[in-house]
DNA sequence: TGCTTATTTGTAATCGATTACATTTTATGT
DNA sequence: ACATAAAATGTAATCGATTACAAATAAGCA
């Protein structure tokens, strides 16, 4: 393994002048850098990161933590902010907090020894309802979880804003009675909640809350234990977020209901899935490309900038209309 | 930021008594053992890990390349890893290549820079058909993606014979004509292909592979396009992956036909979405947390110990009847 | 040309841990 | 109690880069 001792030998020049070159810092005369270049490509020399980052303090390294891997929609926003670490040769840490307070503090601890240069992270309840900007050692993008008094930079989608239009939607086409299953241990499931109340309440109807844990396998139950207690179906069903739409729809086909006849069905988040079922699900889209897209150009800025003033960017989500809430 | 240092004069020891402690390694009395943990604890001390990595030319993290982070395959096979490397206090770090050979090569070449204690790798076909072990400077398991004869540990699903068993349960239905759509440019495509051919062979029926691009929209607008094609429909059509296989309902939804009347169908991966069609799709199902499990144990055991034997470790997919391929 | 200023280059200190080696302290056996 | 082995501890070198500072060289100008 080449050290850069060695290639300041090769090209005949000293440490200081190799790292010039590498860094794109100081003067260095053309020769001297045409010369170090070719003597790095000889050697195939590769800078040490370890020795890099113990002098120089700094990393090119930026924590991802979501909160759940498998959730297609933080897969997408994954994406769209590692396509622009990479396009900028940063290396991104992606951790899978799993919903799990203890592992979202593991992961924490673990950027701070890593001496990341900042992280973007999807906090779970617990964390943002107890959250203080002091307690963080690096600059923090919040994402999809972040409350509006909530001392820190975020990128959200405007949760009350599409659940009311969804809800309103509803109401558009003749429901009454519309259930809304949301997750009560999460920040968007509340917003959410919040949004469907008020288009109940202009409509001068009462809302039908059923708070569960926010997971496919939990909607499920739940919906089949709640059509246990009714008397009737309810005109609408409403899900939270696109895994609860999904157990809601497991649930449905098991009790052998369809919609958008029996009950109308609508919910949050665009999956591919939404698409396949007969008839297809209308939804909430969330522009999750550009809002992973959004996160990590907030995070550089602030890196770049550490004083500037916390900046909350909210995203509108988008009313996509199929035939689960369409009758006859 | 407590260093080292601080900790030893805290507890009144020296720097090299403070690393025994934290490292667990050669002999310190207990009560010195004590005095240092509790300097620690006082302190908040967090040892600084490029330091540590730069003296000791080591890494607790391993890499996991995979080729798409939006493949729920993948997203369970990174959780299952993911689990067993936070339950070591390990970290991981996670890259998706997006299946573009450049990408590949950047995070390859990253996990050499960052000096990675080992890599979990799920190969382009370009790397794969390529593959030289002398290539890579750390351990290395590949996962999903493995020939026979590559030279590396590997953790793979019989493909050949999962996908025999899936076109052997749709002849017992009856079916004789059955189109394959399979991923060309994917090792898993070629040999589910290989097992597909051979159950027919048996049977003395003519195959009928359709070469795609293993994405949803390709499986999609390849659907169409082939159906276009045919005078009439096959009795069966099957998809070498789970992705493949949402592209194929799609299209069939857009063209109308509905299954297992107009034409049965079946692919691989359990996906959740699989159980929401109606009728529920017949699948070949992987078992993914087994998987990941096996393969950075694999990993683990090829760090411990270098000079071992390569293993190839195969596992049984499951077939999962379900109501797509039961006529009547 | 001679003097000042700007550019280029090199030497050596430094980041914060690990660890080889030397040294001191404690334990063991007769 | 004394020699010897074992355990505990400390000192200082080391990993491989970055970078402050000093020194050397080149450029600019009267």
């Amino acid at each position: 393994m080449a050290r850069i001792s060695d290639v300041a030998k090769h090209a005949g020049v000293s440490v200081a002048t190799v790292s010039r070159v590498l860094a794109g810092q100081g003067s260095v005369s053309e020769s001297a850098r045409e010369r170090v270049l070719a003597s790095v490509k000889a050697l195939d020399y590769h800078p040490d990161l370890a020795a890099r980052r113990l002098r120089s303090g700094k990393t090119d390294t930026l924590g991802l933590i979501v909160s759940d891997i498998r959730n297609p929609y933080f897969t997408d926003v994954s994406r769209a902010i590692e396509d622009v670490a990479y396009a900028r040769g940063m290396r991104v840490l992606l951790c899978n907090a799993d919903e799990d307070p203890a592992k979202e503090r593991f992961y924490l601890d673990m950027m701070r020894d890593e001496n990341v240069a900042g992280v973007i992270l999807s906090p779970t309840l617990q964390l943002l309802s107890r959250f203080r900007p002091e307690d963080f050692s690096f600059p923090l993008v919040l994402v999809d979880r972040s409350n509006p008094d909530t001392h820190a930079d975020a990128v959200v989608l405007d949760n009350p804003d599409a659940a009311q239009r969804l809800a309103r939607h509803l109401l558009d086409r003749g429901c009454r009675r519309i259930a809304f299953f949301y997750g009560a241990a999460s920040a968007t499931g509340s917003q959410r909640l919040a949004g469907y109340r008020s288009a109940l309440a202009d409509a001068g109807l009462e809302p039908v809350p059923v708070p569960i844990r926010p997971t496919t396998e939990d909607a499920r139950q739940a919906l089949l234990a709640w059509l246990d207690t009714q008397s009737a179906l309810p005109d609408a069903i409403v899900a939270s977020s696109g895994l609860i739409l999904l157990g809601l729809i497991e649930g449905l086909r098991e009790r052998g209901l369809r919609w958008p006849d029996d009950v109308i069905i609508a919910g949050f988040d665009d999956m591919a899935w939404t698409r396949i079922t007969s008839p297809a699900l209308t939804v909430i889209a969330q522009p999750t490309a550009d809002i992973g897209r959004s996160a990590i150009e907030l995070l550089l800025a602030r890196i770049a900038e550490p004083k500037q003033a916390m900046r909350r960017i909210v995203m509108r989500g988008e009313l996509i209309v199929r035939g689960s809430s369409q009758p006859g």
